[in-house]
DNA sequence: ACTAATGCAACCGCAAAGGTTACGTAAAAG
DNA sequence: CTTTTACGTAACCTTTGCGGTTGCATTAGT
């Protein structure tokens, strides 16, 4: 894996959980499974548990589950809980030092957010459930 | 200057080439105004240069111009130019180990190549030149 | 010749991200 | 109650990408 590593990690496991809802996994099957190790998985799939789209239980028996049936779970769901902005920097903190830097950020940033938009659009009208049935 | 630092760099340039088309500017001198050094910005307008939208020379009254008028260069060209896709990714070389990783794939990249055609369409929309009068 | 510019290669340093180890906590099994 | 098994998290290492920097060759005016 490389670039948009979480991403991947992220809705391959929800993808092969889709397909075995009952079944409780744990973060080394997980990690085995995606070629990484169970630390960057808890990691990942952390964010996902807060979006709540997955819970995860401690002890013996522990491991983690789908919080919503596969169909009520969308990519856009998954990218929004990642929270990594492909498009859209939101650089709040640039300051335009002159006025062609301000017009420019102006205009680059408005294209930006509207193509943000549109991916997130985009992501939503397909769930897990939609993509093991590809 | 963060991320998008090179396609930030390129625009403020060219937009400020824009304003006075026959002034010939050291790497220098864009370096200075842009906050970074003359090395920095050889390699970035060397780019552009080659796609066609700079041209540079050597010498004692050397430097960087605009190989076209400001309205024949859109945001697209300069983006393009540095061969940067934000959204796609590209991966020809990842291999899809499992069935469900190459549904998925298939199904995401197919959506990131979508929304990158719409990013450059957008981008293509407007030049340098309306960028300076906005 | 001398000067001033690009072109380019090589290296440094910093920051981001995954990989790894270690330890605390919780829950089931015995 | 102890052991086992799992998550949660912090700390650190390693790799990678990128801007910054230096150095040098080349080229074009003066």
């Amino acid at each position: 894996m490389k670039r948009n590593s979480r991403l991947s990690l992220s809705l391959h496991t929800l993808c092969h959980m889709a397909g075995n809802p009952d079944r409780v996994r744990t973060s080394s099957d997980i990690a085995e499974h995606a070629g990484t190790n169970p630390v960057v998985v808890r990691r990942v799939l952390g964010k996902l548990r807060k979006a709540g789209l997955l819970t995860s239980e401690k002890g013996h028996a522990g491991g983690w589950r789908l919080a919503r049936q596969p169909q009520d779970i969308t990519l856009a769901d998954v990218y929004l809980a990642l929270d990594e902005r492909m498009v859209a920097t939101g650089d709040t903190t640039e300051v335009p030092a002159c006025s062609v830097e301000h017009a420019l950020h102006k205009q680059v940033s408005g294209v930006l957010e509207e193509i943000e938009e549109n991916l997130v659009r985009k992501l939503g009208e397909t769930s897990i459930a939609e993509v093991r049935g590809t």
